[in-house]
DNA sequence: CATGAATGAGCGTTCATTCAT
DNA sequence: GATGAATGAACGCTCATTCAT
């Protein structure tokens, strides 16, 4: 079973940006607690200055406005996330393992940063800058990385050929987009959110979709 | 294959209200439509006036604020969604047709009223109220009641019995709401919207969650 | 002599409007007031509003901004000015009367709205708005109904035909700007502003711009 | 015709500064252009910096404040401005000259660097400082020179004496004024702007104010 | 001297909500 | 019921000024 190298997810940029990249950075994740915690609309400005303990302008050195502060917050997040598909989907392991790998990631970055994908999950694709074409591009990005496992996992013999990938692909999607919801406002409690409870839960979305729903019978 | 009663799904709930309830119902049309456009925080309530071709404190005879008209339209929709759905749960076909209705259900919504499920889907999700254990509960009802089609499969041996019920339930769920979602934002297309490509994508989903996406070997 | 017709250059635009009307045009006045004392920049939409005994945002449904409100009372104050100065350009008096005319008109609106009049002076002249064509070209009218004035008294062989007529429609003009300005100023007292004085201003200006400053000899 | 000394008007004041002197001038040209292009209001600071190629906060070791920039570039500009009126004022010639020269000090300072000159005629006469004390007899200073060149005149018998003094010199700065503002407006075009077509300008506006526009007749 | 990050008061604008008619 | 004028709290953003280095 090939590592995932989820460090990306979970690392906050902070490599080599010297003392102004430092501040951009503190903003930032003022900026994704107060968002996850209050919304986006919720959240003024003065709340995120406040939260990463700097002056109110001071905002405003770093970023055009409030939009912009989401938008960096969704490049980088995203990005880093769809990165980490890629390298999952340009791999050589089978596709069940791929799948595998990607449900982990998704359950292990919100485990480790809630608020993070609290505020991809929820804040972003509730702004009105998620129609914008940039931002259907980058959920675009994840949409054909997951439909290349599937496609190639098809195409290898390994998965099924009769069901169209993108089908496949949205349905893998969002099954785990549902499961952390549900994990975030607590109204169905899988079992307990523990690193044992993950994998379990893991290999049960794996199971589910690889071995279907029904009993087979020697029938 | 048994129908499903999806008429209450796309009514406007009319239903003897008289001249008071006709011009709220006018309200709450024109406010689904203008949610759905701009998004609930992008709305103004001149644009709902305006869009429901009345005076713009006339919405305040019918409404205490804004935010109990979208507290209402959830109510009202939502609450005929989740009937009808524990209807089909409380039915005695199989579970597997169950999930086969319960999916036709939400694409025939979509198709029919796609503002109304925008508004479920992105606009009350996202609102500050979506926390609120009143919204948790009514969301809670229909996980309840998918979660009920799972077990009594699983209890009457049809489907597997040892994935949680729970957690295909989410992502059942998770698959279909993704699913619209795709669709309503162009990312990625599934096979034309139409009545019989609707009736392909329903058979595939099933098949996807029944059969599994794995090759089977005769092994 | 003939008369000049005044009155639209100090009459509250208030014909006919209705209680819509009524304050819009409050808010127009109070405006005046305040731009007049503290200048367009220093002016706060609060002190509008304060001026005008109103609520803050009251002014909003009549204005779409700051802006529009001194763009507003330039386009109704000077377009009656220009109006009234076409009429008397259009008429078949001397050139000599016609230019006295101007100039009573011009001394008579300060006495009468100086606030109106220092507004049109000084703030429009300053807002970042004068340089657009639309001002510009407002302006642009004034400048022609007065060359045209020289030019019919030059072709009429009452004034001399050898200076260019708009460089002595400039030359007119400023004079009369720069009397008012040192009005408004205090910086160079004429004498005492009353009504006679204001007739011997006028009669003076006139008679230097016709008869010229140099002593006739007999040469 | 007595050469009048333009130099002070179009020389940087560099005299013996030193390094500190150099870049405090810096600053002044820089602002200038800025102020003459975007207008003071419009003119951030941080404009005023980068024009003159030079950190932000080193504007502050300079000059105390935004202000302070302003009332420098008066100061210095309007002072040697006026300097050489006082100079011409206090000539020996005819009046006729002096007027001559004036207006042709006006003139070539504005196509020498018309940037100071739209400032001076623009920015600081709106600022909310030009009714300050310190600025009216500033300008006071120029209206009691050009009043000093006429009222000689009258003494000396060259120029009439049935004209208030003061009304002429209001006048004739009023005139030269507008020259220019309509020149920077382009609202309504003397003779194109060139050395010679100046000196036809000069000339026509001071035969103007010495002959009048009336048609001698033989009488 | 020089830099530019940091500060925060100030203001324009929006818009949900109220209320007189 | 119906209208839309009136209200004012709230908030994003600007930018002059200060200050640590």
């Amino acid at each position: 079973m090939a590592r995932v190298p989820m460090a990306p997810l979970v690392a906050a940029a902070t490599t080599d940006r010297g003392a102004r990249g430092e501040k951009r950075q503190q903003i930032l994740e003022a900026a994704t607690r107060v968002f996850a915690s209050r919304g986006y609309h919720g959240a003024r400005v003065s709340d995120i200055a406040r939260e990463a303990g700097i002056a109110y302008g001071l905002v405003y050195h770093y970023f055009r406005n409030k939009d912009e502060i989401l938008d960096t917050i969704f490049a980088e997040r995203w990005g880093a996330f769809v990165d980490v598909v890629d390298e999952v989907a340009a791999g050589s392991q089978p596709a069940s393992e791929k799948l595998r790998q990607l449900a982990a990631l998704v359950l292990f970055a919100y485990r480790r940063r809630p608020d993070w994908v609290k505020v991809l999950v929820f804040e972003i694709q509730r702004s009105s800058r998620f129609s914008e074409p940039e931002q259907i591009e980058a959920v675009g990005r994840l949409f054909r990385a997951v439909a290349r496992i599937v496609r190639d996992g098809q195409e290898a013999g390994e998965l099924r050929g009769d069901l169209d990938a993108n089908l496949v692909c949205l349905a893998f999607i969002g099954a785990l987009e549902t499961m952390i919801t549900s994990q975030v406002l607590g109204v169905m409690r899988l079992p307990e959110s523990s690193q044992s409870a993950d994998d379990r839960t893991v290999g049960d979305v794996v199971e589910l979709f690889l071995g279907g729903l029904a009993v087979r019978g020697r029938s």
